[in-house]
RNA sequence: GGCGAGGUAGCUCAGCUGGUUAGAGCGCAGGAUUCAUAAUCCUGAGGUCGGGAGUUCAAGUCUCCCUCUCGCUACCA
């Protein structure tokens, strides 16, 4: 990797409508803070951004759920969302608010900026319009019918039912939650990104590295899933996208514009402007000055986000940036994917998660535990999974085991043996060397050998190979556990004093190592350590460069004589009761959610009148052939026997049935339902189906052989 | 259907531009050991690298076809 002066570190900034959960941690913010707590022990210069995300109308949506104020609500979660953080021993320099002022003006700047620059297209549209709240609505304002699924409480943008995405305008009986009226289409003025007018150059710094043909980064050290992703999005052709919105909740379109009313700044240019804005409160509140980390070519900006926003942060992100101008691009995003939970994905919604804030009161003072099987398990180039087992196994047999095991007996036996006392010894004495049971070794050696495992550390962390770079830290207290088992200091204490002496001379200083290389992953334990050895709190001054230099020269980090403290448990096990009440209440809260939310089925429709009803023609069919239409995945291509006719019905059931299966299928079709043409297909009727809850779907028919065209009253 | 990412030991995953007997951690089996939170250490078993074909002196690694999983996207009157 391109080894820069300076370093700009980003976490995704989480929205403030809800609290944090495992999937977060692993996704956006451990990856970033064992960056920069690594950099911070190299001594380079870098400042850590985060900060919540208050906009939105989501967020205003649950302010009136809750029956309160949008300001209310992101004052709520942002406090909750930042104090979560800190226990959790995430090391931002700054964990800022889009809601500060200093945020907004940024912002406007930027909108401002790529007006005058003309790097805008304005685009006149229709949107739907609430003439009773005089405001147009954004698509979560707007709710309907799902024009898929046929559930009647659909969002503008998205059915939550069945999943699919949706365009306010394909909604039927569409209504505005604002004032539970029927909507109209009027026409509204927004500015749009001409993403295609970049494509040019976006193409050619994401695959090669360049822009305007100077080497900007080498895109071998990007993951694949994140090139794939952006290159799929090229090869699709750019178009212009929206930069503003019609919302009351959010960052005001400067109002110097021209028709700027009412308009607000769309996510992205709010969000990730955001890591500026908070960048320059935290120069501001430093003494620092911010532009050396935005617009200076010896800084390196590094995106830590989760797979989901990859598009924005590879491609719209820099586009932004520069059409503006003046700013530096990432140097990379090492986005990672998603973290799954006992096998099922997280989910808010149905309360399948490990919430952060739980975690930490009810496993007080573990917090290295969970940091660790996160670490461990973190989703850096596949989906991956947390399971409380694993958690348990991780902790006991690594952390305790292992880790902390070690640790343990190097400070029994210098307690025992030396009264606390870290021992002195003969350079030229001969011990079993770490690595195998019959070579001999000197102290100076396993020193050599304990500077390049930490080197591997850190060029894996260089690297963003966070599990690999866990597992050579793991590596670093095995080892030292060999060195106790090969040279058995408990024996030779009585024959040979002298080896032993060297022995746990080498092993304190392992457990010395130890103290600064595990603070990247672990910092509460690393603080124990500094404790436990009496060495003074790392300052994150390039502790570990001074370490690696000292270990290369042969020099001793912890000098003879110099006194330790009494030995401690840095890590206890963790008994299966505790797991499986874990494992018990994740499964009450979700079955408590699924009761809560509702019962599998749907509310009753409103009441229509018998004459309603009579409107519909509902007749028995038969199935006198199906095929599956091309290119499609669930539909399917029928001719039904309605006794005085034949129609061809196209239904979505492909992913049920089997065209073979299903010829003689008695079925009931709504006969007198305008026809509509489906993948250039004539569907001439509505097969009736019953869906479940899961939305498996099944015919319904009339008793066997009952023949076709019969009416349904 | 299109696109992207994956499918490597029981489990979780490494394997960069193709090159000696395919690796790690956990789990499992056997042995050693007791300083330590019944912890540690050693040894071992276990993989036709999703399936098939091809390129090559040589393929987990390149090409094509098929299949399964995840994500984005289109179709569900």
């Amino acid at each position: 990797m391109t080894e820069k002066k300076r370093y700009l570190v980003t976490s995704a900034l989480p929205y403030a409508n809800g609290p944090l959960h495992i999937g977060h941690l692993g996704g956006a913010y451990l990856s970033a803070d064992i960056f920069v707590r690594f950099l911070r022990l190299t001594g380079k210069e870098v400042v850590y951004i985060c900060g919540s995300d208050e906009h939105g109308a989501a967020i205003t949506i649950r302010a009136k759920k809750e029956g309160t104020t949008p300001q209310a609500i992101v004052d709520k979660y942002h406090a909750s969302i930042k104090s979560t953080f800190e226990k959790i021993g995430m090391s931002f320099d700054i964990y800022h608010r889009t809601s500060a002022p200093i945020h907004h003006e940024t912002s406007q700047d930027f909108f401002r900026t790529l007006y005058k620059n003309g790097e805008f297209l304005e685009k006149t549209s229709e949107q739907y319009y609430d003439t009773k709240a005089e405001q147009f609505l954004a698509d979560r304002y707007i709710t309907g019918t799902c024009p898929k699924c046929g559930h009647t409480d659909a969002y503008g943008d998205q059915c939550e039912k069945c999943g699919s995405t949706l365009s306010p305008t394909e909604l039927i009986n569409p209504r505005s939650t604002l004032s539970g009226e029927t909507p109209e289409l009027r026409e509204t003025t927004h500015w749009y990104l001409q993403l295609d007018k970049y494509e040019e150059w976006l193409r050619e710094w994401i695959e090669n590295g360049k822009l305007n043909g100077q080497q900007l980064h080498d895109p071998n050290d990007w993951k694949n899933h994140v090139l794939g992703q952006c290159k799929s999005w090229l090869d699709g052709g750019l178009q212009p996208r929206s930069m503003t919105r019609d919302l009351d909740w959010g960052i005001d379109v400067p109002s110097d514009i021209p028709n700027s009313e009412g308009k607000k700044l769309y996510v992205w240019l709010d969000a990730p402007i955001g890591y500026i804005s908070a960048t320059k409160e935290w120069a501001a509140n430093n003494g620092k000055d911010w532009k050396q980390y935005w617009q200076d070519e010896e800084s390196a900006l590094v995106h830590f986000i989760g797979k989901d926003n990859i598009v924005f942060h590879c491609l719209i992100f820099p586009a932004i940036l520069k059409s503006h101008g003046d700013y530096v691009l990432p140097i990379n995003v090492p986005a990672n994917q998603f973290l799954n939970l006992e096998g099922k994905k997280l989910s808010t919604s149905k309360n399948w998660a490990v919430w952060v804030h739980e975690y930490v009161e009810e496993f007080e003072g573990r917090i290295d535990e969970l940091r660790y099987n996160l670490i461990k398990n973190m989703p850096e180039q596949r989906d991956s999974e947390f399971t409380w087992k694993g958690f348990q196994d991780s902790t006991n047999n690594e952390l305790v085991n292992n880790f902390a095991n070690f640790v343990n007996r190097v400070v029994v036996l210098t307690n025992k043996y030396y009264d606390g006392k870290v021992p002195d010894f003969n350079p030229d004495q001969i011990i079993i060397d770490s690595n195998s049971q019959t070579d001999t070794s000197f102290h100076d050696s396993e020193l050599l050998a304990l500077h390049d495992q930490l080197q591997d550390l850190g060029e894996q962390i260089r690297s963003y190979e966070f599990r690999a770079a866990l597992t050579t830290l793991l590596g670093i207290s095995a080892r030292g556990n060999q060195l106790l088992q090969f040279n058995e200091p408990w024996k030779a204490i009585k024959t040979q004093p002298e080896t032993v002496k060297v022995v746990l001379n080498i092993s304190l200083q392992i457990v010395a190592a130890l103290s600064v290389a595990s603070r990247p992953f672990l910092p509460f334990t690393s603080d124990k350590l500094r404790g436990l050895l009496n060495l003074p709190p790392i300052e994150d001054k390039g502790e570990l460069t001074d370490l690696l230099s000292n270990l290369s020269e042969g020099n001793p980090i912890l000098a003879a004589g110099h006194t330790i403290g009494d030995p401690i448990h840095l890590f206890t096990k963790i008994e299966d009761s505790v797991i499986d009440a874990q494992v018990e209440k994740l499964n009450a809260t979700a079955a408590a959610v699924g009761a809560a939310n509702g019962t599998p089925y749907e509310p009753i429709k409103e009441t229509i009148t018998f004459d309603d009803f009579s409107k519909m023609d509902i007749r028995t069919g038969v199935v006198l052939e199906a095929e599956k239409v091309k290119k499609t995945k669930k539909l399917l291509k029928l001719k039904i026997d309605i006794g005085a006719e034949q129609r061809t019905v196209v239904s979505g059931i492909a992913e049920y049935y089997d065209p073979e299966k299903i010829i003689g299928q008695e079925v009931l079709l709504l006969a007198n339902l305008a026809p509509r043409k489906l993948r250039g297909i004539e569907s001439q009727g509505m097969i009736l189906m019953a869906e479940n809850e899961k939305g498996e779907l099944a015919f319904v028919q009339p008793k066997e052989a009952f023949g076709g065209g019969f009416t349904v009253k």
